[in-house]
DNA sequence: AAATAAAATTAGGTTTGTCTAATTTTATTT
DNA sequence: AAATAAAATTAGACAAACCTAATTTTATTT
Protein backbone atom coordinates (compact mmCIF):
# COMPACT_ATOMS: atom_id res chain seq x y z
CA UNK A 1 0.00 0.00 0.00
CA UNK A 2 3.18 2.31 -0.44
CA UNK A 3 5.83 0.13 -2.20
CA UNK A 4 2.91 -0.50 -5.26
CA UNK A 5 2.97 3.83 -5.65
CA UNK A 6 7.02 3.86 -6.16
CA UNK A 7 7.55 4.89 -9.68
CA UNK A 8 8.89 1.28 -11.73
CA UNK A 9 6.43 -0.87 -9.24
CA UNK A 10 4.23 -3.02 -11.75
CA UNK A 11 2.03 -5.59 -10.67
CA UNK A 12 2.87 -8.97 -12.66
CA UNK A 13 -0.49 -8.24 -15.08
CA UNK A 14 0.53 -4.65 -16.23
CA UNK A 15 4.16 -5.76 -16.38
CA UNK A 16 2.65 -8.49 -19.42
CA UNK A 17 0.39 -5.91 -20.91
CA UNK A 18 3.34 -3.36 -20.85
CA UNK A 19 5.57 -6.19 -22.57
CA UNK A 20 3.05 -6.98 -25.00
CA UNK A 21 2.44 -3.77 -26.05
CA UNK A 22 5.96 -3.15 -26.41
CA UNK A 23 6.14 -6.61 -28.72
CA UNK A 24 3.58 -4.76 -31.00
CA UNK A 25 4.98 -1.32 -31.48
CA UNK A 26 7.37 -3.42 -33.38
CA UNK A 27 5.74 -4.41 -35.81
CA UNK A 28 5.75 -0.38 -37.31
CA UNK A 29 2.99 1.41 -38.85
CA UNK A 30 0.52 -1.36 -37.32
CA UNK A 31 -2.25 0.36 -34.80
CA UNK A 32 -2.12 -1.50 -31.39
CA UNK A 33 -6.05 -1.89 -31.14
CA UNK A 34 -8.04 -3.50 -27.82
CA UNK A 35 -8.73 -6.65 -29.80
CA UNK A 36 -5.07 -7.06 -31.14
CA UNK A 37 -3.69 -6.98 -27.10
CA UNK A 38 -6.10 -9.08 -26.19
CA UNK A 39 -4.94 -12.00 -28.88
CA UNK A 40 -1.82 -11.48 -27.83
CA UNK A 41 -2.24 -12.38 -24.14
CA UNK A 42 -4.50 -14.78 -24.79
CA UNK A 43 -7.24 -12.85 -22.95
CA UNK A 44 -10.45 -11.14 -23.41
CA UNK A 45 -11.08 -7.77 -25.05
CA UNK A 46 -13.17 -6.80 -22.04
CA UNK A 47 -10.41 -7.26 -20.14
CA UNK A 48 -7.69 -5.47 -22.00
CA UNK A 49 -10.14 -2.22 -21.79
CA UNK A 50 -9.89 -2.65 -18.30
CA UNK A 51 -6.02 -2.29 -17.88
CA UNK A 52 -6.06 -0.05 -20.76
CA UNK A 53 -7.84 2.38 -17.80
CA UNK A 54 -5.77 1.35 -15.31
CA UNK A 55 -1.91 1.86 -17.41
CA UNK A 56 -3.81 5.00 -18.51
CA UNK A 57 -4.27 6.43 -15.43
CA UNK A 58 -0.70 5.18 -14.18
CA UNK A 59 0.69 7.31 -17.28
CA UNK A 60 2.54 4.05 -18.59
CA UNK A 61 0.35 4.23 -21.77
CA UNK A 62 -1.96 6.36 -23.86
CA UNK A 63 -4.66 5.63 -25.78
CA UNK A 64 -6.43 7.29 -28.95
CA UNK A 65 -9.26 5.95 -30.98
CA UNK A 66 -7.64 6.92 -33.59
CA UNK A 67 -4.08 6.29 -33.07
CA UNK A 68 -4.26 3.05 -30.81
CA UNK A 69 -2.54 2.35 -27.98
CA UNK A 70 0.95 3.91 -27.15
CA UNK A 71 3.57 3.60 -24.38
CA UNK A 72 4.52 6.74 -22.62
CA UNK A 73 7.82 7.76 -22.22
CA UNK A 74 8.15 5.77 -18.54
CA UNK A 75 5.88 3.02 -19.97
CA UNK A 76 8.45 2.65 -22.65
CA UNK A 77 11.27 2.73 -19.84
CA UNK A 78 9.60 0.21 -17.96
CA UNK A 79 8.83 -2.47 -20.77
CA UNK A 80 12.45 -2.31 -22.00
CA UNK A 81 13.72 -3.28 -18.39
CA UNK A 82 11.01 -6.26 -18.45
CA UNK A 83 12.85 -7.31 -22.37
CA UNK A 84 16.19 -6.83 -20.82
CA UNK A 85 15.30 -9.20 -18.06
CA UNK A 86 13.48 -11.87 -20.08
CA UNK A 87 16.44 -11.80 -22.38
CA UNK A 88 19.35 -11.96 -20.35
CA UNK A 89 17.81 -14.81 -18.23
CA UNK A 90 17.23 -16.56 -21.22
CA UNK A 91 20.83 -15.91 -21.94
CA UNK A 92 21.19 -17.17 -18.46
CA UNK A 93 19.33 -20.66 -18.80
CA UNK A 94 20.61 -21.56 -22.11
CA UNK A 95 24.60 -21.09 -21.40
CA UNK A 96 24.81 -21.69 -17.84
CA UNK A 97 21.91 -24.16 -17.14
CA UNK A 98 22.05 -26.17 -20.31
CA UNK A 99 18.74 -25.48 -21.59
CA UNK A 100 17.92 -25.98 -25.21
CA UNK A 101 16.06 -22.71 -26.82
CA UNK A 102 12.93 -24.32 -27.19
CA UNK A 103 12.76 -24.53 -23.12
CA UNK A 104 13.56 -21.13 -21.67
CA UNK A 105 10.85 -18.76 -22.99
CA UNK A 106 8.53 -19.89 -20.41
CA UNK A 107 10.61 -20.14 -17.52
CA UNK A 108 12.20 -16.43 -18.63
CA UNK A 109 8.54 -15.20 -18.73
CA UNK A 110 8.52 -15.23 -15.38
CA UNK A 111 12.23 -14.82 -13.91
CA UNK A 112 11.73 -11.19 -16.00
CA UNK A 113 8.97 -10.06 -13.37
CA UNK A 114 11.74 -10.41 -10.33
CA UNK A 115 12.78 -6.77 -9.90
CA UNK A 116 15.61 -5.75 -7.65
CA UNK A 117 17.58 -2.68 -8.38
CA UNK A 118 20.67 -4.21 -9.32
CA UNK A 119 19.76 -7.28 -10.50
CA UNK A 120 19.72 -7.12 -13.97
CA UNK A 121 22.88 -5.12 -14.36
CA UNK A 122 24.57 -8.21 -11.89
CA UNK A 123 23.24 -10.76 -14.22
CA UNK A 124 24.16 -8.94 -17.10
CA UNK A 125 27.98 -8.99 -16.33
CA UNK A 126 27.91 -12.13 -14.81
CA UNK A 127 26.90 -13.11 -18.69
CA UNK A 128 29.82 -11.08 -19.78
CA UNK A 129 27.60 -8.35 -21.15
CA UNK A 130 25.57 -10.04 -24.38
CA UNK A 131 24.40 -8.29 -26.92
CA UNK A 132 21.82 -10.70 -28.30
CA UNK A 133 19.43 -13.54 -26.59
CA UNK A 134 19.59 -17.45 -27.36
CA UNK A 135 16.82 -16.43 -30.02
CA UNK A 136 18.82 -13.32 -31.59
CA UNK A 137 17.01 -10.62 -30.31
CA UNK A 138 18.96 -7.41 -29.06
CA UNK A 139 19.10 -7.28 -25.40
CA UNK A 140 18.69 -3.88 -24.53
CA UNK A 141 21.43 -2.11 -21.90
CA UNK A 142 20.85 -0.48 -19.06
CA UNK A 143 19.93 2.37 -20.41
CA UNK A 144 17.45 1.29 -22.81
CA UNK A 145 19.79 1.57 -25.97
CA UNK A 146 20.23 -2.11 -27.76
CA UNK A 147 21.47 -3.53 -30.92
CA UNK A 148 19.17 -3.10 -33.96
CA UNK A 149 16.77 -6.16 -34.70
CA UNK A 150 17.03 -8.25 -37.68
CA UNK A 151 14.16 -7.36 -39.98
CA UNK A 152 15.72 -9.09 -43.33
CA UNK A 153 13.94 -13.07 -43.24
CA UNK A 154 14.81 -15.93 -45.38
CA UNK A 155 12.23 -15.95 -47.45
CA UNK A 156 13.09 -12.25 -48.74
CA UNK A 157 16.43 -13.18 -49.65
CA UNK A 158 17.07 -13.75 -53.47
CA UNK A 159 18.08 -17.31 -55.06
CA UNK A 160 21.46 -18.81 -55.05
CA UNK A 161 22.43 -16.14 -52.37
CA UNK A 162 24.38 -17.09 -48.63
CA UNK A 163 23.00 -15.84 -45.34
CA UNK A 164 23.59 -16.53 -41.94
CA UNK A 165 20.72 -17.50 -39.18
CA UNK A 166 20.78 -14.16 -36.86
CA UNK A 167 17.55 -15.04 -35.31
CA UNK A 168 14.46 -16.88 -35.26
CA UNK A 169 10.78 -14.37 -35.35
CA UNK A 170 8.92 -17.71 -34.46
CA UNK A 171 10.18 -18.85 -30.67
CA UNK A 172 7.52 -22.02 -30.07
CA UNK A 173 8.43 -24.92 -28.80
CA UNK A 174 7.35 -26.45 -32.09
CA UNK A 175 9.33 -23.58 -34.59
CA UNK A 176 12.34 -23.70 -32.75
CA UNK A 177 12.48 -28.29 -32.19
CA UNK A 178 11.97 -28.26 -35.64
CA UNK A 179 14.84 -25.88 -36.06
CA UNK A 180 16.90 -28.46 -33.65
CA UNK A 181 15.62 -31.42 -36.01
CA UNK A 182 17.19 -29.49 -38.96
CA UNK A 183 20.35 -28.31 -37.28
CA UNK A 184 19.75 -24.68 -37.67
CA UNK A 185 20.70 -22.51 -35.34
CA UNK A 186 22.29 -18.63 -34.49
CA UNK A 187 24.99 -18.45 -36.94
CA UNK A 188 23.79 -21.49 -39.05
CA UNK A 189 24.82 -20.97 -43.15
CA UNK A 190 21.77 -21.97 -45.37
CA UNK A 191 22.08 -20.98 -48.76
CA UNK A 192 19.13 -20.70 -50.72
CA UNK A 193 19.13 -22.76 -53.83
CA UNK A 194 15.12 -22.45 -55.45
CA UNK A 195 12.40 -20.75 -54.29
CA UNK A 196 8.99 -23.01 -55.67
CA UNK A 197 6.70 -20.59 -57.65
CA UNK A 198 3.79 -22.60 -56.78
CA UNK A 199 3.54 -21.92 -53.17
CA UNK A 200 6.78 -20.00 -52.40
CA UNK A 201 8.54 -23.24 -50.75
CA UNK A 202 12.13 -22.76 -50.12
CA UNK A 203 14.79 -25.06 -51.54
CA UNK A 204 17.74 -24.73 -48.72
CA UNK A 205 21.09 -25.55 -48.02
CA UNK A 206 21.79 -25.89 -44.32
CA UNK A 207 25.65 -25.53 -44.09
CA UNK A 208 26.41 -26.86 -47.22
CA UNK A 209 24.67 -30.14 -46.51
CA UNK A 210 22.32 -32.04 -49.25
CA UNK A 211 18.81 -29.76 -50.36
CA UNK A 212 15.83 -29.41 -48.01
CA UNK A 213 12.35 -28.21 -48.51
CA UNK A 214 11.01 -25.59 -45.96
CA UNK A 215 7.58 -23.92 -46.59
CA UNK A 216 7.33 -20.03 -47.46
CA UNK A 217 5.62 -19.69 -43.40
CA UNK A 218 8.80 -21.71 -42.53
CA UNK A 219 11.06 -19.02 -43.92
CA UNK A 220 9.40 -16.14 -42.91
CA UNK A 221 10.57 -16.87 -39.24
CA UNK A 222 14.15 -17.10 -39.99
CA UNK A 223 16.15 -13.81 -39.59
CA UNK A 224 19.46 -13.22 -41.43
CA UNK A 225 22.08 -11.89 -42.70
CA UNK B 1 -8.62 -24.10 -14.96
CA UNK B 2 -6.80 -27.21 -15.33
CA UNK B 3 -3.10 -27.01 -14.77
CA UNK B 4 -3.93 -25.34 -11.44
CA UNK B 5 -5.17 -28.80 -10.57
CA UNK B 6 -1.87 -30.71 -11.06
CA UNK B 7 -0.27 -32.21 -7.97
CA UNK B 8 2.38 -29.98 -7.10
CA UNK B 9 0.80 -26.33 -8.68
CA UNK B 10 0.42 -24.06 -6.14
CA UNK B 11 -0.52 -20.58 -6.07
CA UNK B 12 1.98 -17.93 -4.48
CA UNK B 13 0.35 -17.23 -1.72
CA UNK B 14 -0.25 -21.19 -1.23
CA UNK B 15 3.63 -21.87 -1.25
CA UNK B 16 4.39 -18.63 0.90
CA UNK B 17 1.70 -20.45 3.61
CA UNK B 18 3.44 -23.72 3.29
CA UNK B 19 6.89 -22.34 3.49
CA UNK B 20 5.51 -20.28 6.58
CA UNK B 21 4.28 -23.85 8.82
CA UNK B 22 7.57 -25.67 7.18
CA UNK B 23 9.49 -23.03 9.24
CA UNK B 24 7.05 -23.22 12.47
CA UNK B 25 7.09 -26.86 12.29
CA UNK B 26 11.13 -26.30 12.54
CA UNK B 27 10.67 -25.40 16.28
CA UNK B 28 9.89 -28.54 17.98
CA UNK B 29 7.46 -28.98 20.44
CA UNK B 30 5.73 -25.38 19.66
CA UNK B 31 1.86 -25.66 18.68
CA UNK B 32 1.33 -24.43 15.22
CA UNK B 33 -2.16 -21.88 15.71
CA UNK B 34 -3.65 -19.25 13.38
CA UNK B 35 -2.29 -16.56 15.38
CA UNK B 36 1.67 -17.87 14.71
CA UNK B 37 1.15 -18.05 11.38
CA UNK B 38 -0.77 -14.69 10.62
CA UNK B 39 2.56 -13.64 12.47
CA UNK B 40 4.85 -15.15 10.21
CA UNK B 41 3.10 -13.56 7.16
CA UNK B 42 2.86 -10.26 8.87
CA UNK B 43 -0.89 -10.93 8.12
CA UNK B 44 -4.44 -11.22 9.68
CA UNK B 45 -5.82 -14.52 11.53
CA UNK B 46 -9.00 -14.29 9.84
CA UNK B 47 -6.92 -14.53 6.63
CA UNK B 48 -5.13 -17.81 7.57
CA UNK B 49 -8.30 -19.34 8.56
CA UNK B 50 -9.86 -19.31 5.24
CA UNK B 51 -6.29 -20.42 3.88
CA UNK B 52 -6.13 -23.16 6.49
CA UNK B 53 -9.29 -24.55 4.97
CA UNK B 54 -8.12 -23.94 1.43
CA UNK B 55 -4.95 -26.56 2.26
CA UNK B 56 -7.10 -28.47 4.41
CA UNK B 57 -9.20 -29.38 1.20
CA UNK B 58 -6.22 -29.45 -1.09
CA UNK B 59 -4.82 -32.12 1.62
CA UNK B 60 -1.62 -30.15 2.02
CA UNK B 61 -2.00 -29.63 5.79
CA UNK B 62 -3.92 -30.38 8.11
CA UNK B 63 -5.93 -29.04 11.48
CA UNK B 64 -6.51 -30.48 14.68
CA UNK B 65 -8.00 -28.15 17.86
CA UNK B 66 -5.46 -29.61 19.64
CA UNK B 67 -2.44 -30.24 18.21
CA UNK B 68 -2.55 -27.17 15.53
CA UNK B 69 -1.47 -26.95 12.18
CA UNK B 70 0.54 -29.62 10.81
CA UNK B 71 1.86 -30.74 7.10
CA UNK B 72 1.02 -33.98 5.47
CA UNK B 73 3.43 -35.87 3.75
CA UNK B 74 2.62 -34.52 -0.18
CA UNK B 75 2.32 -30.74 2.08
CA UNK B 76 5.83 -31.24 3.47
CA UNK B 77 7.17 -32.46 0.45
CA UNK B 78 5.92 -29.28 -1.51
CA UNK B 79 7.28 -27.02 1.28
CA UNK B 80 10.65 -28.78 1.41
CA UNK B 81 10.77 -27.84 -2.72
CA UNK B 82 10.10 -24.66 -1.99
CA UNK B 83 13.21 -24.19 0.99
CA UNK B 84 15.71 -25.89 -1.49
CA UNK B 85 14.45 -23.24 -4.51
CA UNK B 86 14.72 -20.23 -1.95
CA UNK B 87 18.12 -21.71 -0.58
CA UNK B 88 19.40 -22.72 -4.08
CA UNK B 89 18.90 -19.29 -5.27
CA UNK B 90 20.78 -17.48 -2.31
CA UNK B 91 24.09 -19.44 -3.44
CA UNK B 92 23.66 -18.06 -6.39
CA UNK B 93 22.98 -14.45 -6.02
CA UNK B 94 25.99 -14.54 -3.50
CA UNK B 95 28.66 -16.54 -5.40
CA UNK B 96 27.51 -16.01 -8.85
CA UNK B 97 26.28 -12.10 -8.63
CA UNK B 98 28.39 -10.95 -5.87
CA UNK B 99 25.27 -9.82 -3.58
CA UNK B 100 26.39 -9.48 0.46
CA UNK B 101 24.24 -11.89 2.33
CA UNK B 102 22.07 -9.17 3.73
CA UNK B 103 20.67 -8.72 0.42
CA UNK B 104 19.71 -11.79 -0.70
CA UNK B 105 16.81 -13.09 1.18
CA UNK B 106 13.92 -10.83 -0.35
CA UNK B 107 15.14 -11.82 -3.58
CA UNK B 108 15.04 -15.39 -3.29
CA UNK B 109 11.89 -14.83 -1.77
CA UNK B 110 10.29 -14.47 -5.56
CA UNK B 111 12.83 -16.44 -6.96
CA UNK B 112 11.41 -19.69 -5.15
CA UNK B 113 8.43 -19.59 -6.72
CA UNK B 114 9.76 -19.92 -9.94
CA UNK B 115 8.85 -24.18 -10.68
CA UNK B 116 10.05 -25.89 -13.55
CA UNK B 117 10.70 -29.72 -13.48
CA UNK B 118 14.27 -29.49 -14.06
CA UNK B 119 15.36 -25.94 -12.72
CA UNK B 120 16.11 -26.49 -9.38
CA UNK B 121 18.71 -29.72 -9.84
CA UNK B 122 20.07 -27.96 -12.66
CA UNK B 123 21.34 -24.99 -10.72
CA UNK B 124 22.08 -27.00 -8.06
CA UNK B 125 24.59 -28.98 -10.90
CA UNK B 126 25.62 -25.52 -11.77
CA UNK B 127 26.74 -24.31 -8.02
CA UNK B 128 28.32 -27.31 -7.22
CA UNK B 129 26.02 -29.23 -5.02
CA UNK B 130 26.37 -27.34 -1.75
CA UNK B 131 25.38 -28.54 1.62
CA UNK B 132 24.18 -25.03 3.23
CA UNK B 133 23.06 -21.79 1.88
CA UNK B 134 24.98 -18.31 3.00
CA UNK B 135 23.10 -18.17 5.78
CA UNK B 136 24.21 -21.77 7.23
CA UNK B 137 20.77 -23.06 6.48
CA UNK B 138 21.12 -26.83 5.08
CA UNK B 139 19.89 -27.26 1.27
CA UNK B 140 17.20 -30.32 0.46
CA UNK B 141 18.33 -32.46 -2.13
CA UNK B 142 16.16 -33.56 -4.86
CA UNK B 143 14.49 -36.15 -2.65
CA UNK B 144 14.07 -33.97 0.26
CA UNK B 145 16.88 -35.15 2.42
CA UNK B 146 19.30 -32.99 3.63
CA UNK B 147 22.20 -32.00 6.34
CA UNK B 148 20.76 -31.62 10.06
CA UNK B 149 20.25 -27.81 10.96
CA UNK B 150 22.85 -26.42 13.56
CA UNK B 151 21.28 -25.87 16.60
CA UNK B 152 23.70 -24.51 19.59
CA UNK B 153 23.83 -21.11 19.92
CA UNK B 154 26.63 -18.81 20.79
CA UNK B 155 24.68 -17.98 24.18
CA UNK B 156 24.72 -22.09 24.90
CA UNK B 157 28.48 -22.29 24.97
CA UNK B 158 30.84 -22.10 28.58
CA UNK B 159 33.20 -20.25 29.22
CA UNK B 160 36.74 -20.24 27.69
CA UNK B 161 35.28 -22.55 24.55
CA UNK B 162 35.89 -21.88 20.58
CA UNK B 163 33.41 -22.19 18.29
CA UNK B 164 33.01 -22.12 14.53
CA UNK B 165 30.00 -19.88 13.85
CA UNK B 166 28.20 -22.54 11.25
CA UNK B 167 25.03 -20.42 10.67
CA UNK B 168 22.40 -17.41 11.78
CA UNK B 169 19.06 -17.82 13.11
CA UNK B 170 17.88 -14.19 12.40
CA UNK B 171 18.55 -13.19 8.57
CA UNK B 172 17.40 -9.40 9.30
CA UNK B 173 19.61 -7.10 7.02
CA UNK B 174 19.63 -5.52 10.65
CA UNK B 175 21.35 -8.40 11.77
CA UNK B 176 23.51 -9.59 9.32
CA UNK B 177 24.63 -5.87 8.57
CA UNK B 178 26.16 -6.11 11.98
CA UNK B 179 27.91 -9.17 11.73
CA UNK B 180 29.29 -7.70 8.67
CA UNK B 181 30.40 -5.00 10.47
CA UNK B 182 32.04 -6.84 13.65
CA UNK B 183 33.58 -9.02 10.92
CA UNK B 184 31.52 -12.08 11.38
CA UNK B 185 30.37 -14.49 9.03
CA UNK B 186 29.93 -18.19 8.51
CA UNK B 187 33.33 -20.00 9.63
CA UNK B 188 34.53 -17.30 11.52
CA UNK B 189 36.06 -18.23 15.04
CA UNK B 190 35.05 -17.21 18.25
CA UNK B 191 35.84 -17.65 21.30
CA UNK B 192 33.33 -16.59 24.63
CA UNK B 193 35.64 -14.57 27.16
CA UNK B 194 32.94 -13.72 29.55
CA UNK B 195 29.77 -14.36 30.56
CA UNK B 196 28.27 -11.00 32.17
CA UNK B 197 25.79 -12.79 34.64
CA UNK B 198 24.06 -9.65 35.54
CA UNK B 199 22.73 -9.55 31.92
CA UNK B 200 23.70 -12.46 30.05
CA UNK B 201 25.77 -10.04 27.66
CA UNK B 202 29.00 -12.35 26.24
CA UNK B 203 32.51 -10.95 25.87
CA UNK B 204 33.72 -12.54 22.95
CA UNK B 205 37.14 -12.48 20.98
CA UNK B 206 36.52 -12.76 16.95
CA UNK B 207 39.26 -14.48 15.10
CA UNK B 208 41.60 -13.97 18.06
CA UNK B 209 41.05 -10.40 17.58
CA UNK B 210 40.45 -7.83 20.51
CA UNK B 211 37.54 -8.25 23.04
CA UNK B 212 34.02 -6.88 22.18
CA UNK B 213 30.76 -7.38 23.89
CA UNK B 214 27.23 -8.14 22.62
CA UNK B 215 23.88 -8.72 23.74
CA UNK B 216 22.31 -12.48 25.03
CA UNK B 217 19.80 -11.85 21.92
CA UNK B 218 22.74 -11.47 19.61
CA UNK B 219 24.49 -14.67 20.78
CA UNK B 220 21.38 -16.55 20.33
CA UNK B 221 20.91 -15.92 17.18
CA UNK B 222 24.37 -17.30 16.01
CA UNK B 223 24.47 -20.99 15.78
CA UNK B 224 27.80 -22.76 16.48
CA UNK B 225 30.07 -25.78 16.02
C1' DA C 1 -26.79 5.42 -48.17
C1' DA C 2 -28.26 1.18 -46.06
C1' DA C 3 -27.12 -3.05 -44.51
C1' DT C 4 -23.98 -5.89 -42.40
C1' DA C 5 -19.94 -7.18 -39.95
C1' DA C 6 -16.40 -6.28 -36.74
C1' DA C 7 -14.50 -3.98 -32.88
C1' DA C 8 -14.96 -1.56 -28.61
C1' DT C 9 -17.26 -0.78 -24.58
C1' DT C 10 -20.36 -1.40 -20.68
C1' DA C 11 -22.80 -4.05 -17.29
C1' DG C 12 -22.68 -7.39 -14.25
C1' DG C 13 -20.17 -11.63 -12.36
C1' DT C 14 -16.45 -14.69 -10.43
C1' DT C 15 -12.21 -16.09 -8.03
C1' DT C 16 -8.33 -15.26 -5.08
C1' DG C 17 -6.54 -13.40 -1.25
C1' DT C 18 -6.81 -9.99 1.66
C1' DC C 19 -9.10 -6.97 5.40
C1' DT C 20 -12.17 -5.16 9.71
C1' DA C 21 -15.59 -5.88 13.05
C1' DA C 22 -18.45 -8.89 15.56
C1' DT C 23 -19.03 -13.19 17.75
C1' DT C 24 -17.90 -17.51 19.71
C1' DT C 25 -14.74 -20.60 21.78
C1' DT C 26 -10.85 -21.62 24.71
C1' DA C 27 -7.51 -20.47 28.22
C1' DT C 28 -6.05 -17.98 32.25
C1' DT C 29 -6.85 -15.45 36.43
C1' DT C 30 -8.83 -14.32 40.43
C1' DA D 1 -16.53 -21.44 39.55
C1' DA D 2 -16.79 -16.88 37.75
C1' DA D 3 -14.68 -13.39 35.55
C1' DT D 4 -11.61 -11.91 32.31
C1' DA D 5 -8.49 -12.15 28.57
C1' DA D 6 -6.89 -14.19 24.43
C1' DA D 7 -7.50 -16.82 20.35
C1' DA D 8 -10.30 -18.54 16.72
C1' DT D 9 -13.94 -18.07 13.76
C1' DT D 10 -17.66 -16.03 11.09
C1' DA D 11 -19.77 -12.39 8.48
C1' DG D 12 -19.36 -9.13 5.31
C1' DA D 13 -16.39 -6.11 2.29
C1' DC D 14 -12.95 -4.98 -1.03
C1' DA D 15 -9.35 -4.73 -4.81
C1' DA D 16 -7.25 -7.02 -8.71
C1' DA D 17 -7.81 -9.31 -12.74
C1' DC D 18 -10.21 -11.87 -15.16
C1' DC D 19 -14.81 -13.52 -17.57
C1' DT D 20 -19.63 -13.60 -20.52
C1' DA D 21 -23.34 -11.35 -22.60
C1' DA D 22 -25.39 -7.24 -24.19
C1' DT D 23 -24.91 -2.90 -26.32
C1' DT D 24 -22.87 0.75 -28.80
C1' DT D 25 -19.63 2.46 -32.00
C1' DT D 26 -16.91 2.11 -36.12
C1' DA D 27 -15.71 0.00 -40.52
C1' DT D 28 -16.85 -2.54 -44.61
C1' DT D 29 -19.88 -4.15 -48.14
C1' DT D 30 -23.41 -4.10 -51.12
MN1 LIG E 1 5.67 -12.56 -18.00
MN1 LIG F 1 14.15 -14.70 -26.60
MN1 LIG G 1 8.05 -16.27 -1.18
MN1 LIG H 1 19.02 -18.41 3.77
Amino acid sequence: MFVKELSGMHTLSEENYLKAIYRLSQDEGVKITPTAIAESLRNNPASVVDMIRKLTDKQLIAYDKKSGVSLTPQGLKSAVLIVRRHRLWEVFLLEKLGYHWDEIHDIAEELEHINDTTLADRLDKFLGFPEYDPHGDPIPKANGKMAKAYSVTLADMKTGTNCRVAAVRDTSSAFLQYLLKLDIGIGTTITLVEKISFDNSLVISINGAANTTVSQKFGENILVE
